[in-house]
DNA sequence: CTACAAATTTAGACTCACCTAAAAAAATAT
DNA sequence: ATATTTTTTTAGGTGAGTCTAAATTTGTAG
């Protein structure tokens, strides 16, 4: 059985190598985590042990089979209570993650598939972010940051940052939810900041959202 | 922001107390926290500066004001949960205790709040017991063990220990839910057991079954 | 009242997850 | 190629919550 902390290294570094695609480095860990870096390879030691991932001194870490396995069952848990805590219970999408971050840590198969039933297996959260099925496997969506859109692109909204509660408020009073069709309307070399338009409606955006929104290819 | 262990001395303190009638030793705690005398003195030590709880060594702690609404807080939360195990997610009612064991320690007053809204507000949990109000006020049902009534009386079952699944599944097949009403047919002085008529079916107890059935008086 | 037993506390140690400071390795700049 | 900076690891330590074993206090029985 993992530990709280154990089970947060594992979805920090499965979200940070892209999936287990890339090696992640030690800095980069201690500050997704908020803790420092001598606390990071500590811990990446004992999960290398257990063989959740494999560590290479000063070469970072890949995630293993193993370890990812336990990272999509934490994420899949954080994103159905998410889902739950708009749908069924009325939150708003600024007021999820942070509960979810302690719900996904609740030890019950049982628990985690009678919400999916309830929910009627959803496939993405509130933030546009696909669900892992019960067996992890989880619909790798096809996406860019709308920074990298160039000027006149149409396209549709199809993820948002989740961890920034007033990011989202921002996003939700000029209606950038999933779904949504934009388009890009210029582009500020200066400074990254785009204008563009959501259902006709003209938004000044900066460079950071402009980050923080994940649309269509 | 109390632990987790901390909440759980607080809950089992105001448990064995009777709602914090009376003081409760170091033992009793040792019991049923399962875990040591040793273990206990220390936490007791630190609830006690903390002012959650009076401590006089060899004589046992009293749980204060400001203990007993923590307590309530976390049992509130308890009986919620299985209540919206059960009638949400369609849990058995011997499936639940242990996930509200993990979910009674989700802090977010937002949370509970809503889920108490979503549920309608209900007065008792699945296995008969009060559940708390926001401001921590509870009914007190006047009750008394089934081993207590006389052969002969009459009377209706108003909860039953919910810690043990295989007891409850028991309970499930002869019917004995609160609100079910039951009649003592007769008692066996030698072992305590007792013969009983729920719904003009007989059953014969056990003296421990009878111990875990509540009934009015 | 004394002896023994039971309950409780103290002493010392362990694991987990973290920390700071110092040492070492790797990356970068001159 | 050497010096400097950055990154990472090692060394040593802390607090929370637990443990065992030993000491102490309280309760009980003769
Ligand atoms: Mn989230
Ligand atoms: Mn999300
Ligand atoms: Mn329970
Ligand atoms: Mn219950």
């Amino acid at each position: 059985m993992l530990s709280l902390a154990e089970e947060n290294y594992l979805k920090s570094i499965y979200h940070l190598s892209d999936a287990g695609e890339k090696a992640v480095l030690t800095n980069e860990l201690a500050e997704a985590l908020n803790t420092k870096a001598a606390s990071v390879t500590d811990m990446v030691k004992k999960l290398s042990t257990k063989e959740f991932i494999s560590y290479e001194k000063y070469y970072g870490v890949k995630i293993t089979g193993k370890g990812k396995s336990v990272a999509l069952a934490v994420i899949r848990k954080h994103r159905l209570w998410e889902t739950f805590l708009v749908q069924t219970l009325g939150f708003k999408w600024d007021e999820v993650h942070e509960v979810a971050e302690q719900l996904e840590h609740i030890k019950s198969t049982l628990l985690i598939e009678k919400i999916d039933e309830f929910l009627g297996y959803p496939q993405v959260d509130p933030h546009g972010d696909p669900i892992p099925n019960a067996q992890g496997k989880i619909k790798k969506l096809e996406k860019t940051a709308l920074k990298n859109l160039a000027t006149g692109s149409e396209s549709t909204i199809v993820a948002v940052k989740d961890s920034d509660s007033n990011l989202l408020k921002y996003l939700e009073k000029i209606g950038a939810k999933p779904g949504k069709k934009l388009t890009v309307i210029s582009k500020e070399e200066y400074d990254g900041s785009l204008q563009v338009a959501i259902e006709s409606q003209h938004y000044f955006i900066s460079k950071e959202v402009s980050e923080n929104i994940l649309v269509t290819l």
